[in-house]
DNA sequence: CGTTTTCTTGACAGGGATCAACACTAGTGG
DNA sequence: CCACTAGTGTTGATCCCTGTCAAGAAAACG
């Protein structure tokens, strides 16, 4: 059974048997992080990127008056830092919302990776729009979506993102996080996300029991959601990649 | 006088004469858009990325329901597009809010010049991540800044942007969009972006005339924005870039 | 100078926050 | 194995921030 990052990244490139084999190989060094610690504190090393293997993650930044914004989510399979080579001299703290086994990618191994392959280049640009894509959207939730149109919209991307991992089954999935990170994600308040779940559970379009989400009408959900899949079906081809503009 | 995008590099690295002098050649093909059109429709071309030399654009989304995000804003010397190689299938528009004059710097020209002078690279790398933190920061504005929190945010975040291409003088600069537009960057409606605007003029810490905004109390207006200067001040030391995770 | 866009103001409604209490679950240690 | 504790989910009451609708004033524009 392939790892996470590689059922990922198959699906935007197709990957021979050999880069997948070098794509498994650049998740050497494994740790585990337990629940609601810090996966990165302040920045990201220059020399590696972490690669979620296991668990949910994410970005997030706590305002002077305590306030908590999840900025991105990080499923199993993601690279939290896309922009792999970026080096921060600042940056927001990346927390585990749920135990992690997280792999560190040397950024020399990755970049002679993309270097060596074209498909895995390719894929890794993929990804790379994906996650951009991913965060714009988040945006325009939080500035546009209502409560329950920002509910519906994030069990749409999880819906997707959790497929690409091969973790659905019958649009079931897993949903390890507690309300008051769901609220945090979509900027509401964690009182009003129980109430907008307990509503979205009353129309029949979802269950939710044990951290086990279950959605019964997915096209009811994606109307809700104002879901256009122009912006997250990339469907299978991509065009190769171009040099990238500030690349030494 | 340099063009906008040299003074905004400047604050990157240190750019030699010579360094200059390459990265002002790269706009050549410039271009006039009229206010309220779109720069790119649909994606952009593989070949080149939107440079702003004059006015200001975004990057929106506009729901079913009629809804519209604004997701970024580009200023002076902004570069449109700074994940410049990605080959987008989909993505956002970008629209005019003001006339324009774009250039298009063509990738090839763009990432040689990456390559020949690595302080040049140095600064549009700075570029990158200055563009990815103002995104996260503008998730946070939108998920859990109040509106008022929002507005002295914003103003704080323009007043930054604009210093960077010598825009501002005295605290004083121009802010050539409507209120609707603002509404629709900040999440919230036209009208109650005009009574926040008012309430933050009477408070005496700005004032908002004929599209020209003053800033009285500096200070005042970081703490009501809940200012955190460690995100967007970088200062001018920058380590040098890492080959980049997904580069070919 | 008329026309259109933008700004401003008022009245009203409602979505979501806040506060507070209680039930439930799970983990902990005796 | 059970009591204890802490975290999480659930509910009700209340408030207020912000949206919506509508109309008039001001400014921009051709």
């Amino acid at each position: 059974m392939a790892s996470a990052h590689v059922l990922k990244l198959r699906k935007g490139a197709h990957l021979s048997a050999t880069e997948e084999a070098v794509l498994s190989g650049l998740a050497q060094r494994v740790i585990a992080v337990p629940a609601r610690r810090d996966v990165v504190s302040d920045g990201t090393s220059t020399r590696s990127v972490p690669l979620i293997l296991d668990g949910w993650a994410c970005r997030y930044r706590v305002l002077e008056n305590g306030k908590r914004q999840i900025i991105s989510l990080f499923l199993p399979g993601d690279i939290c830092e896309p922009f792999g080579a970026l080096p921060r001299v600042t940056g927001y703290p990346i927390g585990a919302l749920t135990p992690l086994r997280v792999a560190w990618l040397p950024l020399e191994d990755l970049s002679r990776a993309a270097r060596d392959y074209p498909s895995l280049n390719k894929a890794l640009w993929w990804d790379l729009l994906l996650t951009e894509t991913l965060v714009h959207e988040g945006m325009v939730s939080l500035g546009r979506r209502s409560a329950m149109e920002r509910m519906a919209y994030l069990f749409c991307e999880l819906h997707f993102r959790l497929s690409l991992v091969d973790l659905v089954r019958d649009d079931v999935f897993d949903m390890p996080v507690t309300q008051a990170d769901i609220a945090d994600l979509l900027g509401l308040s964690s009182v009003h996300v129980n109430r907008s779940l307990q509503e979205l559970r009353g129309s029949g379009i979802i269950s939710l029991r044990w951290q086990h989400l279950e959605i019964h009408r997915v096209s009811a959900l994606c109307d809700l959601a104002l879901w256009d899949p122009i912006y997250l079906d990339f469907g299978d081809v991509v065009p190769m990649a171009a040099p990238g503009a500030a690349t030494g």
